[in-house]
DNA sequence: GCTTGCGCTTAGTGATTTCTTAGGAAACAC
DNA sequence: GTGTTTCCTAAGAAATCACTAAGCGCAAGC
């Protein structure tokens, strides 16, 4: 009964082909989210280095040749589409994925996606930043993931990550986006209870300023929408928080 | 309390590769709680530093270089989070477990256990501590544990401590959550014989104002879930206190 | 500009858990 | 055997925790 091999950040764990953890290079101005992003990442096994400025990214990125890059727009001695440049000008074709102020995103930005780099517009969610690093490294196929497809399972239970379906016994689920991104995470974590407080940390954009209270009740919608098709397979553990599970 | 001198928490201690213990930094204000916090810690193998204050938490940090710290959230000179930041730029990446009042929770913690830090509400059990620090030690796989699963045996008895999930042979139990911290110290230690103080002062929150017999009702209520499924493995040694083996 | 749907809050209800009390059973001492 | 201590378990009261319904504001789409 004991395949469980682990107590890492699960089964997506993204790393080089010889083992070694993914290179992150995360360059905010503002320190404390450069560091929440670092530490979220690490938290996933990265290998991570920050950096604050232009000039203080390129110098980091010559010695510590990282696999992709997470550049805020705005930085105060330049702008990060330049600094893209310059990285790449250092390791050609380096994966990028841009912070951008939700009224700041420009046609440049918005086109990156064709490219294979994308945006995420603040505040996010910190799932949602490392769900789309995950998309960017897996489409460029420069990782190598333990399970390197975009869908995740439990049971019946069937999520794709690239087209957003959700499918139960091959019955479409709709979800709102809020509702998806919780049940990704979840799935991702299926070994783990997760308490609250870390589904709010991880779920939920980092500026978020409302009480835990709201996991319970977006687990009540996902129930209502997944936990009906079947026997249920999110739980509570009463005091503790909830996990995802066939069976029991 | 004085029946923990000399005698060595056998099974899941925590050391560095090369066999020390690990150091651990307590910042606490009220003295008193320190230095519970500290002797639970030392009772566990760990080196232990404390402190009641910011600077006196950054001048021991430089010399002491734990593996990880206990911060309250409110201290006399200044607040734990910006310690945490001060402690980080002495040693990067220093994994934290914050100490906070019930109320003083979902504001100030956002964030903290996306990075793989936690914390825990005062007041606490000494085991839901412990056991905090090493769920955060085990995921950051910055120590060596002997025994570094999540899972607990003692016969056909299995506690799996991150899904909080617990069987006997293959039989899913179900237990409350004082319940599982009850079996989950006693899976801990299954060569001892743990006196009902002893397991009331590391089970129950240190505030607890109630009798040692409690600790007799809960162990009750343990055997029916579980010694109901084979040959007993909780035995009760009279006058003394309660031991989980397999046999007898 | 209007409508629809999403996200969040509040509040009430129901269920579970925890602890206390209390009586009886088992082990021990003499 | 009797008395004493220790332990076990049942039952109920109180507190905590979780779930859901209802509604409001806001943003996106038509």
């Amino acid at each position: 009964m004991n395949d469980y091999a682990g107590i890492e950040q699960a089964s997506q764990k993204l790393s080089h082909p010889d083992g070694s953890p993914m290179r992150a290079l995360v360059v905010d101005d503002e320190e404390s989210l450069a560091d929440l992003v670092a530490m979220s990442l690490r938290y996933e096994g990265w290998d991570v280095k920050t950096a604050h400025s232009v000039s203080e990214a390129v110098s980091q990125a010559t010695s510590f040749s990282p696999d992709i890059a997470v550049l805020d727009i705005m930085l105060p001695d330049g702008d990060g589409l330049a600094l893209m440049k310059s990285l790449r000008g250092i390791h050609a074709g380096l994966p990028v994925l841009f912070l951008t102020a939700k009224d700041a995103v420009d046609d440049r930005v918005a086109g990156l996606t064709a490219g294979g780099d994308d945006y995420v517009t603040k505040p996010f969610s910190l799932e949602e930043l490392v769900a789309r690093l995950r998309g960017i490294l897996r489409r460029a196929g420069a990782g190598v993931a333990e399970d390197e497809q975009a869908e995740l399972r439990v049971g019946d239970l069937v999520l794709n990550e690239d087209s957003y379906e959700v499918h139960r016994a091959g019955v479409p689920i709709e979800l709102t986006s809020t509702e998806f991104e919780l049940l990704r995470y979840l799935m991702r974590n299926p070994k783990r209870v997760l308490s609250k407080a870390n589904i709010l940390d991880r779920v939920w954009d980092y500026d978020f300023g409302g009480k835990a209270s709201i996991v319970e009740i977006y687990i009540s919608y996902l129930r209502k929408k997944i936990d009906t098709l079947g026997p249920p397979l999110i739980h509570t553990v009463r005091g503790v928080g909830y996990i995802i599970k066939p069976g029991d």
